[in-house]
DNA sequence: TGTACATCAGTGAACGCGCGTTCACTGATGTAC
DNA sequence: TGTACATCAGTGAACGCGCGTTCACTGATGTAC
């Protein structure tokens, strides 16, 4: 007995959104196609408008549950540990090679996951809405997450401050490290990304001020 | 009596680097097209390959002419000033709200020139060579040079870290800032990146090591 | 249980468009004598 | 100084291609009786 319509559909539906984050990931917003992701599921391009009303559409909705994806997923493997090494953790992983090394299918070495950030930053800046609103969206809410771990005396405005920087530095790096992958210096900026974020933690946690 | 034919071509020649540089700056390298380029100097395509072999000649050439003379004015605007406020004032001018609103045309508000990372960097990821090797040459020259302004007795290893951690921040402040630009989130962006980066330096100024 | 009809996920060809690149050409500039 | 030819910066049409989107269609699934 085959699959129910209703089933495959949904199956279908979901593939599509997965794929097209994959794609996102590694390649950004413009270069992947319709054509490309349907193909990539083993359908053709006609049945994509049974899906999603616009390109746009699939690609706007890909983008927020990738986004979503990224800041969950780093929250939650740290929620056991020691508040004081959360942030440390955080920007381990993130700032790390694997999440560099972004396979050409959008999947990472060791993860199933990556940040779509430093993919489409560069586009978001010059196509604007749906995607500009979308991306303000989620760094709002992940930078709001990781202010509530910053350590106490930190709180409110200055905790928002120092998550939005980090936030900065941790897409900077990887931005910066995969556009030059294959040279050295890829590494050398994804270390010194790391120690200039564990450095302004130790300032803050002994309780520096500006 | 009208112009030489050299002179012409050279005009030309020089114009459509300049015309690149700007459409890079504002739109990144895949989106402006050859055509659009010569019809912005009142020419028609075919004549382009008179000048250069492949669009890709053309960007790459402006591309790195570009970083180049991002990193000249920075550094030469600010060498008449005190050598503990010239980090400070390059962040300062780097991380301004004039240079996040470049215009449509690739220009900015107070300025003649911009830096062409914050649009380039995702598509340089996925294209590789020659772009990859030319941002890698131009980075490595500049946090060269940065590194030579950062005070003592952090010199070497330790300078060069410090260089491309704020290098890191720079780019990063102005591509989420970009992506943002309108949203309230896109002045706070660059006000945090400011604020890490000055406290990074106050901390390094101070001695401190990690 | 069996037959006739309805639904609808996906097909595949077509559309108009913009792309990078090629090429035979034009006509003002430059040169030889 | 004047005439005949050569050069070459730029023209404009064409090429093959991939794009997002549309649409008449097919055939397996689902439903009514």
């Amino acid at each position: 007995m085959a699959e129910s319509k209703a089933v495959r559909w949904a199956k279908t539906h979901s593939e599509m959104l997965s794929t097209a984050a994959r794609m996102i990931r590694a390649r950004g917003l413009k270069s992947p196609s319709v054509a490309e992701v349907m193909a990539s599921l083993g359908l053709t391009v006609g049945g994509f408008y049974g899906h999603f009303a616009s390109k746009e559409a699939l690609f706007d909705e890909a983008l927020r549950a990738s986004l979503r994806q990224t800041w969950e997923r780093l929250l939650s493997e740290v929620r056991h540990q020691e508040p004081k090494e959360r942030l440390r953790s955080i920007l381990r992983r993130y700032l790390s090679r694997s999440h560099r090394d972004i396979g050409p299918d959008g999947t990472t070495d060791d993860a199933r996951t990556g940040c779509p950030l430093p993919a489409t930053l560069g586009e978001v800046a010059t196509s604007g809405d749906p995607y500009r609103a979308t991306v303000a969206r989620e760094v709002e809410h992940f930078a709001a997450e990781l202010g509530r771990i910053i350590t106490p005396p930190h709180g409110g405005a200055d905790a928002r401050k120092l998550a939005l920087g980090l936030v900065v530095v941790m897409v900077g790096g990887i931005s910066l490290s995969r556009a030059l992958a294959g040279t050295p210096l890829s590494d050398a900026i994804l270390e010194a990304s790391r120690q200039l974020a564990y450095s302004v933690l130790a300032t803050h946690s002994r309780g520096a001020h500006d």
